[in-house]
DNA sequence: TTATATTTTTAGCCTCATCTAAAAATATAT
DNA sequence: ATATATTTTTAGATGAGGCTAAAAATATAA
């Protein structure tokens, strides 16, 4: 049995090293997950006698393949969740990350299948990232980051990179959500701000906030 | 904040006296949980500091309003979850328990009442319960054992006393579920035993069934 | 009413996940 | 290359929730 703490741990490791494949240290985990370093270590040796993770002393640890497999299991249930909180119950995306993080720590691979089932087989989440397959397999897709984007191109929202609540809710209040279509008029050489077309409302956006908005063509 | 086996606790006790109101001795909630007594102990001593539960030494314990809220409210959200998974994810209604067990301990206010609301604000779940409203009141409705019913009255399954897996089972095997009709043929004085009519067909059922099913006119 | 049985509580120990403080290993800078 | 800084691990403690075994309180029976 893999406790609710050795899952978020996992998780963590996944998100920090490339699916959990490079090696990932334990300081990086510790501020992640807002614990201590030594708390980090006492887990690394549990998870290791598991065989979830492959943890050398001093050298950091990555994924097994069992290990991957557990987290990738673990987004795939916070990434369904969320796609049902806010496709079914009416909460906007800035307000399932809580609620999902409790939610994919619920055992129980009908109640996976059922929910995956009941929303269609979703590929993305309301965030735009992939949802891992019942494998832990994750579609890729080519995501390019709105600050890239040159003069007069058009440009389809398909995810965030920061996906704090502050950044969510101001990118509702103007209207960017998944989908949303967005024209870049001019880019500011200077502060590398853009001017951007979204419905037929001109914004002007600062670096930071399009280096944060991943597109498509 | 009130932990998960604190809220197991609670909803145990409010299950074994009338909705938490009358004395409930130690050992019976220990068998209740399938624990020790002097576990029980220990946690009872907890939530009386808590105020969640009127506790005197070898005297048994009650719920206190505050912890009458807290039980029905976990009560509420385990009922609403059983009636998501049969009515939108294809449960049956014996393979329910185990999942809403874990559900039940979600916390999120918005999650109860989007559920409550995306579920048309039902009054009871798949096993004939009543559900408790957002300020823990329970609705009683006139509940009436099947073997109490007299020859050639008709009335409808409401509910089961028996809610374990084998059970339930058994009743679907023979086409009962909640609203179904039942006629009652014919009932044996010597063992008890009951003629009863479901949708044009004879069924033969002991005393032991009979007193499992709820029914009302 | 005294002896026996049952129930409940106490005392002490265990595991899990966390912490602090100190020691050990590794990395960096002069 | 040696001293200093940083990172990581170890050692020992804590609180939650559970256990066993023994003691204390209550209930039952002779």
């Amino acid at each position: 049995m893999v406790t609710q703490s050795e899952e978020n741990y996992l998780k963590a490791i996944y998100h920090l090293g490339k699916q959990g494949s490079s090696v990932v240290n334990t300081n990086t985990i510790a501020k992640k997950m807002t614990t201590k370093a030594s708390s980090v270590t006492d887990m690394l040796k549990k998870l290791a006698d598991k065989e979830l993770v492959d943890y050398k002393k001093y050298q950091g640890v990555c994924l097994t393949k069992e290990g991957k497999i557990v987290a990738a299991n673990v987004i795939r249930k916070h990434r369904l969740w969320e796609l049902f909180l806010v496709e079914k119950l009416n909460f906007s995306w800035d307000e399932v990350h809580d609620v999902a993080e409790q939610l994919e720590h619920i055992k129980s691979k009908k109640l996976v299948n059922e929910l995956d089932a009941f929303l269609e087989f979703p590929t993305h989440d309301p965030h735009g990232d992939a949802i891992p397959d019942k494998d832990g397999n994750i579609q890729k897709t080519q995501k390019i980051l709105l600050s890239h984007v040159n003069e007069n191109i058009v440009c389809f929202c398909i995810g965030v990179k920061d996906s704090s609540a502050k950044f969510l809710k101001y990118l509702g209040k103007n209207n960017i959500a998944l989908g949303t279509e967005i024209r870049v008029l001019s880019k500011e050489s200077f502060d590398e701000s853009m001017t951007i077309k979204i419905d037929d409302l001109d914004l002007m956006i600062s670096k930071n906030i399009a280096n944060n908005i991943y597109v498509k063509f």
